[in-house]
DNA sequence: ACTGGCGGGGTTTTT
DNA sequence: CCCCGCCAGT
């Protein structure tokens, strides 16, 4: 990631190209884009495709007229009669969506109204006539983004957009059009697609098999090797020497060879050759790449800033032919260099693309006038950009403000006491965000709104397909679909347990290599060898013959019902309702979740495919509340008010991004900031602190170089509302360890956690202990004891200072409460830590503090 | 098959 | 400090 100057690059001569500077280790032929850009829609002249669904391709020369009647004329009626789409844009977003010929970029800065540009494009593409739906490429880099897209395009032409097939993630069209193509890459139409557990499970299987040292050589470590390269490009013979060697010494590149080869035996790819293989597959076969260029008239890609080699190269190989390739994106917003977004491709996107026409979108509509000086301020440091200037006709508003406090728990004391400010003046807990660089930050957060009764949601948490009895239960599944899917019959062939442990498995795994066939037919050709104990033979038996007889229902019976017989049959279920643990239940239920959600998918393996392309979970959590999120997660959203915790050196920007990028990963730390600032409607609030516990430790910490990059006169400096503001005989740190004093002055019972408890929600008094479980010996400080008190809903009135109880007098099986979770059991004990299954709130790790008995 | 002790690692996350 | 994964023991 070299830094690139500003100003335009040097334009190549006409013709061939040769392969890009940033791009030195480009494999393969680079692909010459052309050398003059016609204004006109190229005439394809093509014969029909090859492609199966040719239905909607018009036989020859472009612009196309829309069938009478057909979607596209339908979607234009309906255009028409509404008030034109491209009232309300401004002349640039207009351009943007005008501008129909050519390679377009439209550096779109924060809050500029890009969505909008992408889906008004749509739009107006089908409007025109100048092509059908199912001849627009629009991709996105989220679900989330790729379904808000759907849904606005939908909006606007109604029903057509359900003609727009290749609407969607990069992968999910990578997958689309591998399937296709499958037999020409060495794949079968259904294969696999393996998520980062499996593939890292594979991984391992190989290093063991060469007798690698896994404790030198991390799977992991080669897993994020091979994905670096695959975001390149690069096939494993393409890996440059040099690092290849570095691993395992210098086997690097010849593990990813066989890494590909144990992919293609079981029928499998992983995330990256969703996007490899369609490369290699238009390269090897010229007649399936004209087909797609000839299809995709018009092509729409978002958030370009994130696109990676790979990336890259695929949309110019798709482009090449009508060269109608509108990107949007915003380099400032560059935030995912580490894992292999090029921002070399939207700097360089007029070399890349040449004749591009560049729009700049600089009108926000989002934030008020300090808010974006600041941002603007800020991100001017940065050198590698293309430069923008964001403007608003929004008030002034109110300034960015920066306050330094002693330590963290300071920190997340002011940000309460604002937060319950802001609150007390009206504003929903929805439209507040605190950004954080790193999860760890989070916590100190949470303890702090767990003690004011303060609703809070962490976003971006563990996500529902990545728990281990959903992937167990897809095992299943998958085991059933796809024979040949040695992972999850390696998954489940013991669970629940059937006496097949790593002996019987070995056997099953050497007669599969020996014969080279996947797993459950080794299994079969085993079954009446002596190798197994006779319960052994039997219960494997029965699994095989269970997972024939659900494979010839699979038609039979509708997908929903045999998922739940197969983990009914299995012993699955069973195991779950026997086990007694406290997350036994939760599990159960988050089956039948599964199983509920199979129901709106065509098949069993539609929803396998849609699962492995789609980990999320979108459980709505309706309850009003504060959210508390990485920056990196807060990108694309907005609030009234963010607060910015932890502008640090070595926080943020992060140490590890300055070690190891040097200024690049400097200018991504600053670009984060960038990013955090923008997303506030009205209010930022910065924070720092002199104190942080790292590791445990605490050390002190000097303020951001970022803070003193923020033009002074748009930024306020306020004083922490997070000290206890009187003086007493207790100053410093001691004073700042008791919670804030306003529980003691009349004046302040006006607080929300007052009238929450006035108000009877909640348990309102409860006999407690605060939070504090006083400082770690670590350095300063070293006052360990904690502070029993009276919380009244978070407010701590100091009672007596007394040494940490030597372990909680709570048992196992107590039902108790908790102000935030509600009801639950006590289900384990660990000084005076409690886990907790709350009915509501699923299992918690809680100071016994913080619950009584009911 | 479970458990506990030990050692290593600790930024960000999607598909 | 605290979490995770691995391994060696029961």
């Amino acid at each position: 990631m070299k830094p690139r100057p500003n100003q335009t690059l040097p334009r190549r001569p006409s013709g061939r190209r040769s392969i890009p500077p940033a791009y030195p280790r480009h494999c393969a032929a680079p692909v010459p884009f052309c050398s003059r850009i016609e204004n006109q829609a190229a005439p394809s002249g093509g014969r029909e495709s090859g492609l199966t669904d040719h239905r909607d391709t018009p036989p020859s020369a472009a612009p196309p007229a829309p069938r009478p009647g057909g979607l596209a004329a339908r979607a234009a009626a309906l255009t028409q009669r509404a008030p034109s789409y491209l009232d309300g844009l401004n002349p640039e977003q207009r351009r943007a969506v005008e501008t129909l010929d050519g390679p377009v970029l439209v550096l779109a800065g924060a809050g500029t109204g890009k969505t909008r540009v992408l889906t008004t494009r749509i739009a107006h593409i089908l409007r025109l006539g100048r092509a059908y739906p199912s001849q627009i490429l629009a991709v996105t880099f989220t679900n989330k983004a790729a379904r808000e897209m759907k849904e606005r395009v939908s909006a606007m032409v109604g029903e057509a957009v359900e003609g727009m097939p290749w609407l969607g993630t990069f992968h999910a069209i990578g997958t689309r059009i591998l399937r296709r193509h499958a037999e020409l890459v060495g794949l079968k139409p259904n294969f696999t697609i393996l998520d980062t557990d499996d593939q890292i499970r594979l991984i391992k299987q190989i290093l063991a098999a060469e007798n690698i040292d896994e404790k030198r050589w991390p799977a992991r470590t080669l897993a994020g090797m091979i994905d670096g390269w695959k975001n390149r490009g690069l096939a494993p013979e393409q890996v440059p020497a040099g690092e290849g060697a570095v691993f395992a010494a210098g086997r690097g590149a010849a593990l990813y060879a066989m890494f590909q080869q144990r992919l293609k035996t079981l029928n499998a790819t992983d995330f990256g050759d969703l996007l490899l293989e369609p490369i290699r597959l238009f390269r090897a076969h010229p007649d399936v790449l004209a087909d797609y260029q000839r299809r995709f008239r018009f092509m729409l890609v978002d958030e370009y800033q994130d696109t990676n080699v790979a990336q890259y190269l695929w949309l110019r190989l798709l482009a090449l032919e009508a060269k109608n390739i509108c990107c949007v994106g915003d380099d400032d917003q560059s935030i995912y260099g580490w894992r292999g977004a090029e921002v070399d491709n939207i700097l360089r996107f007029d070399h890349d693309f040449p004749g591009a026409a560049v729009i700049r979108l600089e009108r926000n509509y989002r934030s008020t006038g300090h808010i974006l000086a600041t941002a603007s301020h800020l991100i001017a440091h940065n050198e590698g950009r293309l430069g923008k200037t964001l403007f608003t006709d929004d008030a002034p508003g109110d300034k960015p403000t920066v306050t330094s406090t002693w330590d963290s728990e300071e920190e997340a004391r002011a940000v309460g006491e604002e937060i319950e400010a802001l609150q007390r003046n009206g504003l929903k807990l929805d439209d507040i965000a605190i950004l954080v660089r790193a999860s760890f930050q989070m916590r100190e957060f949470e303890d702090r709104f767990v003690t004011l009764g303060l609703p809070y949601r962490v976003i971006g948490g563990p996500r529902f397909y990545e728990r281990a009895e959903i992937r167990d239960a897809l095992a299943y599944f998958r085991c059933v679909v796809q024979p040949a899917d040695d992972l999850a019959f390696e998954r489940i062939v013991n669970v629940p347990k059937r006496g097949l442990g790593d002996a019987a498995l070995k056997l099953i795994h050497d007669h599969a290599r020996a014969a080279e066939i996947p797993l459950i037919a080794a299994a079969q050709d085993l079954i009446d060898t002596d190798g197994f104990k006779p319960r052994q033979r039997l219960a494997l038996r029965e699994l095989l013959q269970n997972f024939a007889r659900w494979r010839g229902e699979l038609d039979a019976k509708p997908h929903a019902e045999l998922a739940e017989i197969i983990l009914d049959e299995s012993g699955y279920t069973g195991m779950w309702q026997q086990d007694r643990s406290p997350e036994a239940a939760g599990r159960l239920e988050n089956l039948k979740e599964l199983v509920r959600s199979m129901q709106d998918y065509a098949g069993l393996p539609a929803f396998l495919e849609h699962v492995s392309l789609v980990m999320e979970s979108d459980r709505a959590d309706g309850a009003e509340a504060v959210s508390i999120m990485t920056l990196h997660s807060a990108k694309g959203l907005e609030f009234d008010t963010v607060f910015l915790p932890g502008w640090e050196e070595g926080l943020f920007p992060h140490q590890r991004a300055l070690d190891e990028q040097g200024r690049a990963g400097l200018e991504e730390e600053r670009r984060l900031a960038y990013v955090g600032l923008t997303r506030a409607r009205r209010r930022a609030k910065i924070y720092f602190s002199a104190n942080r516990r790292i590791h445990g430790l605490w050390s002190s910490t000097i303020p951001s170089r970022f803070v003193d990059e923020l033009p002074e006169d748009h930024v306020e400096i306020e004083e922490s509302k997070g000290k206890p503001g009187w003086g007493g005989g207790m100053a410093g740190r001691f004073a700042s360890r008791f919670d804030s004093a306003e529980a003691f002055t009349a004046s302040d019972y006006t607080t929300p956690g007052w009238q929450r408890a006035r108000s009877g929600q909640g348990s309102g008094f409860s006999e407690a202990a605060s939070s504090y479980r006083g400082t770690a010996n670590g350095g300063r400080g070293g006052n360990g004891r904690v502070i029993e008190g009276r919380v009244i809903e978070g407010h701590v009135v100091a009672r007596s200072v007394t040494p940490p109880a030597a372990g909680s007098d709570f048992a196992r099986g107590e039902r108790v409460f908790h102000v935030k979770f509600g009801y639950g059991e006590i289900v384990g004990l660990d000084g005076n830590k409690l886990t907790v299954q709350f009915d509501k709130a699923g299992e918690k790790r809680v100071l016994d503090s913080f619950v009584e008995r009911v």
